[in-house]
DNA sequence: ATTTTAACTTGCATTTCGCAAGCGATATTT
DNA sequence: AAATATCGCTTGCGAAATGCAAGTTAAAAT
């Protein structure tokens, strides 16, 4: 558990690799825009650890050379469970944006919402599989 | 997510939760000394903030004044779904020193083993729920 | 009554973070 | 072709968080 929390125990990696599982998110730039307000700098730093972690990989987008594409790994997409469970006890505990519903849903159906997230990520379907909440998560 | 993360998205205090949840730990003192090194500033804001979050409570113990115990409440117990993630993650993909027979058990009998963190939890049955590595974990 | 123990504080040096600005390499516009 | 814009980062610097050692207070043990 030390160990796990050491690739990616602080404030932003899970973000990150939140915005690239479940949001679509792929380039720095729409993570530094994301709503999170992350700085450019620590962004930078963590795009690397989590490379360097294994978590991440990083393929220059051919139709256009100064952009970077970021992708989960074998090894980041089996942070699927940790995140789902993240996001039902948020939901569970804490005030949230989200619709009960949908929670209850995931929490009751953790294998499909698991197999979809996996599907999304070997397709390379990068639709969010959630809607964007109206008000800007915190 | 992102609530969740502020709550216990640092580097102590999944530990510590995880220290109460599977290794026993219920004192100051335990923590300060269970290996990883925790400043004792450090720890004692950590276990305020979780205080005040609702995830543990601390009580004083009755044959001896001296001593706090501290003890997850509901919402912190409902963090054995987030940990077990953590932990089947790590193994898989980092070098631990946990038997791997074990663990493949743990991801296979998730609810079994739930259950059982949140008996022990009913009843403060404080022995360990995994055996203690050999080596210090880091 | 003195010493020990447990649970914290406090002070201070070091590290990390957050913000704004800048930079180099593509790509786009004129 | 030249000027401008965009993208993915660095850099510099002040502010906040962290780590370490030492001290404090209250309760137990001797």
């Amino acid at each position: 558990m030390s160990i796990s929390l050491e690739a990616f125990g602080d404030r932003w990696s899970l973000l990150i690799i939140r915005d690239l599982m479940v949001r679509g998110l792929r380039t720095f730039r729409e993570f530094q825009h994301s709503g999170e307000g992350i700085a450019t700098n620590i962004l930078a730093e963590r795009l690397q650890r989590l490379q360097a972690a294994g978590i991440i990989t990083a393929e220059a987008e051919p139709a256009d050379g100064r952009r970077v594409n970021y992708r989960l790994t074998e090894k980041g997409i089996d942070l699927g469970p940790v995140l789902l469970e993240l996001l039902i006890w948020g939901t569970r505990h804490e005030e949230t944006g989200l619709p009960c519903a949908l929670i209850a849903k995931m929490a009751s159906h953790r294998e499909e919402v698991l197999a979809e997230v996996r599907r999304r990520w070997r397709e390379r379907d990068h639709t969010p599989l959630l809607p964007n909440p109206k008000e800007k998560r915190k």
